[in-house]
DNA sequence: AAAACCGACTATAACGTTTTCGTGTTGAAA
DNA sequence: TTTCAACACGAAAACGTTATAGTCGGTTTT
């Protein structure tokens, strides 16, 4: 088992110093040719590549960026973090990843952890927990020292730094366009009550596309759940009867819903009703009663945020 | 912007010298209990941490285990990146995650970034074109030079280190135990080709299965398929006029078309006919006529993997 | 022939720690 | 008074690099 090789074992061995070894190796015109020759012959020999510790120590900066983000087991944060990688790979950074479990504590300790020298910078999408606690001395802690941080999805407006995330908004618009295009007219809304921002957000969305195109809004073809755990039944409820002929979706789970309920009502998918719902995840992309979605471009958010980091 | 604080910095401040403060810091019997008072205190104001890649250097370990695997975007490869993160934490590790893309030069790549002091080992699923080349010499080599490995799913049996598999037979064994044991008695196979390693040792716990139940194995009731982009015609036809109530497909994709083509026949899922698939994707979670899934136990072998590098 | 200049190196400091081995000052035993 | 331990601390080395600043013999300059 031969152990990683050193400068200092090169020089011992080639009877110089460790300094002609360093600038032999970097090529300097400072040594001979002659020397600089035997020296790279041997470095390659040994397989000879420099300790990237060592290195991170004495340039101040470890060319990785730390990930933050309350769950893997997730599409949207994969993608995500595919954007970073990609970008952060092509800028010769490498990246390490924490999961908070949506817990502050442990999103704490991952920030203190990685700020400690570990990292040039972060990406992270807060844990529901800090956002609960409305507590971010953490963030502003390591931001004050200096590390540059970007704030992607789940993001801190008392925070001040970089930080990207798609307009709900606008997507909600787009979605809803889309719908109006296929010449639907009578246009459900499933989404979360207000004060969720994200349901308030896409709900004017819908509403400005449908003004927009002078279509009416109907407050009778809005549903606002509070429980997401009885979606199921509140949907097939309320769409039982009622004359539509689209629904635009808050979030994967109620388009899921409504075409279920909607198949159950009798209704085909796409042919008689279309659904659309935000995000996209993959459970849409082998569903059979096909469902459109609005891309929430995880990837081109990842790659974004990470731009932004390296500047 | 106050920058992180150094032993250095503390020990000018307090005029006393770096080894006193670290030892003070450490609680060390050497230092009286008026100056370690004194020093713990201002170390707290400035919120002194050591310096992670400090520490690294100086112990020869880092405390993070690199994770190499071919994509991201891959819900099974989340639970094992959750597994081994968990188990990590606990341990005081740290995880970076490379990706490979599936390509044997960026493996090789981020396989000597990390090799070169950035962790302490690696857990990893080989790429699909390192397979095929069958080039496996950057593995060997970092574990040559005393690197812990562990291979999960996609594992190289020419390598000598640590594995964490699911047993296919096994698998499949119990997925066609389970449609027996719901009274099942014509029970379809949907799998690969028999070169594909998966496919041929799945083919033989079905098959192990149905004789240990003194069921008769029906040739006519196995497809085989060659051209995965195909799959759904094949399935659809080959499922057309066939007396069976279950279906075992060795994938989710032939799961989800042998599904979409039965109920284009009329056969009522689960009622009429039962499916259950290999491996646990997301898209089986909502997915509309009920799928049973194996469990490819994501997690578990994360966990697993972890614990053994860590050791 | 003295001054200046090169070529080809080596020594040293620095990055931030920890740890081993001093070292100077006390107070007490001899 | 001398001797010696105990105490409280400091100096230095080490981890693996790189960069700056020497050093030293030999060749040009003038």
């Amino acid at each position: 088992m031969k152990r990683k090789i050193t400068l200092k074992q090169i020089a011992k061995e080639l009877d110089v110093s460790v300094s002609t070894v360093s600038k032999a190796l970097k090529d300097s015109a400072e040594i001979s040719v002659d020397t600089k020759e035997k020296i790279k012959a041997f470095a390659k020999l040994y397989n000879y590549k420099p300790n990237n510790i060592a290195l991170s120590l004495k340039n101040r900066k470890t060319k990785t960026i730390g990930i933050i983000i309350p769950e893997i087991v997730h599409h949207f944060f994969t993608t995500v973090i595919r954007g970073i990688e990609h970008v952060a790979n092509e800028k010769g950074y490498n990246v390490i990843i924490c999961l908070s479990n949506n817990s502050f504590d442990k999103e704490v300790l991952n920030l203190e952890f990685l700020a400690n020298g570990s990292t040039d910078g972060f990406i992270m999408s807060v844990a529901k927990e800090t956002q609960q606690k409305e507590d971010y001395h953490h963030i502003k802690e390591v931001i004050s020292q200096g590390m540059p941080v970007v704030m992607f999805d789940r993001v801190i407006d008392e925070v001040i730094c970089d930080k990207v995330v798609i307009s709900d908004k606008h997507g909600a618009f787009e979605a809803v366009q889309y719908l109006i295009d296929l010449q639907c007219k009578k246009i459900a809304l499933i989404s979360t009550v207000d004060y969720v921002s994200v349901g308030k957000l896409r709900t004017a969305g819908y509403k400005e596309a449908l003004t927009t195109n002078d279509l009416e809004v109907n407050e009778d073809l809005i549903l606002k759940i509070e429980d997401v755990d009885h979606s199921e039944e509140k949907i097939e409820e309320f769409l039982k009867g009622k004359d539509i002929d689209a629904v635009f979706a808050v979030n994967e789970q109620f388009a899921v819903n409504a075409i279920k309920a909607l198949t159950k009502l009798g209704k085909k998918v796409p042919d008689d009703v279309s659904v659309i719902g935000f995000t996209d995840g993959v459970v849409s992309k082998s569903f059979i009663p096909s469902l459109s979605t609005v891309n929430q471009h995880g990837e081109d958010m990842g790659a974004k945020a990470a731009h932004l980091l390296i500047e």
